[in-house]
DNA sequence: GTGGTTCTTGGTAGAATGTACCAAACGGAG
DNA sequence: CTCCGTTTGGTACATTCTACCAAGAACCAC
């Protein structure tokens, strides 16, 4: 399980994830040691997945970015599976969700320019078999980008 | 300019955000201080913001979380702002983005469980001024969650 | 309460790494 | 070619990591 003590290293390793053991066992009360081993139960137990540089976007280069709603027609797992391994392995696509309402797939997708990202829908999108519908919402701006999961909101009460 | 030899540091870091200089610099295929310069400078020009541990959500106790598109009534700055700025507040808020399409906005919300998530509506959500409508959809599924920006795609010909 | 077991803690030291310097190599411009 | 600005690789000191230790806390059964 996941405790107080975890949370308070979570919240500092999502805010600086190349804090040095001694930084993060000061800013969370506890000795280095304690501290560097809680770090790798973490680890090891697979809640902290990797760790990331976090790059802008526009400043690397990709100037644009949407949101896509996609419906399949069928249902099928023959379908699904082969739309979920596709989606896997385009790395334009940096997020995938299954939905509920009227798209079943929400994506996000990032490109370096609208050439490639209708180069994308071209080559890629729309070859997927059984594809009801892709709607495409360009990204306008983008108000908040994080990675952060909010450990800072009341837990629920274990009882 | 990111250069070429800037990319191959920033998927590598992408990937291993905690990677070793010694360990980035043998990836990249250059010697441990010119890697570490180069890495300075993204890091100085901002175009590395950040780094993040990557937490999975469902391990670190938050089970439930949507997808969220709300329309504003009015798109006047006054509400514009305010909506954003309440936005920017709200943790649970991980992403926000201004979209064309139907809705004005899409947000990916996060929170500990769905009584979580009705309070996250009731308390923050319904009581931001000059709403139209929000409209939810639950993420019933994760098919990928990434940050890496695609830098295997063709750059466009830069002439 | 006591005793025993288990888990967690803080301290420490050798190994590994980061970071700032150097002089040398490179690449254009004239 | 020579000059000048930029980028390179090597090195050395300071910092940090990481695996050990024994001591302390928490728990349970009795």
């Amino acid at each position: 399980m996941v405790e107080e003590q975890d949370e308070r290293i979570l919240t500092e390793l999502q805010k600086n994830g190349r804090a040095t053991n001694q930084e993060l066992a000061e800013a969370v009360g506890m000795s280095t040691s304690a501290c560097w081993r809680r770090v790798r139960g973490l680890e090891e137990s697979g809640v902290i997945s990797g760790y990331s540089a976090l790059v802008e976007r526009e400043r690397a280069g990709f100037a644009t970015s949407a949101i896509l709603h996609v419906s399949l027609e069928r249902h099928d797992a023959k379908f699904v599976d082969e739309f979920v391994a596709r989606v896997k392995r385009r790395s334009e696509v940096l997020e995938c969700f299954a939905t509920t309402g009227d798209a079943d797939y929400h994506l996000r997708v990032v490109v370096r320019d609208m050439h490639a990202y209708n180069q994308f829908l071209d080559e890629f999108m729309f070859r997927v078999p059984g594809i009801r519908y892709v709607r495409t919402n360009m990204i306008l701006k983008e108000i908040k980008t994080g990675v952060a999961l909010p450990f800072d909101t009341r837990r629920p009460r274990k009882d």
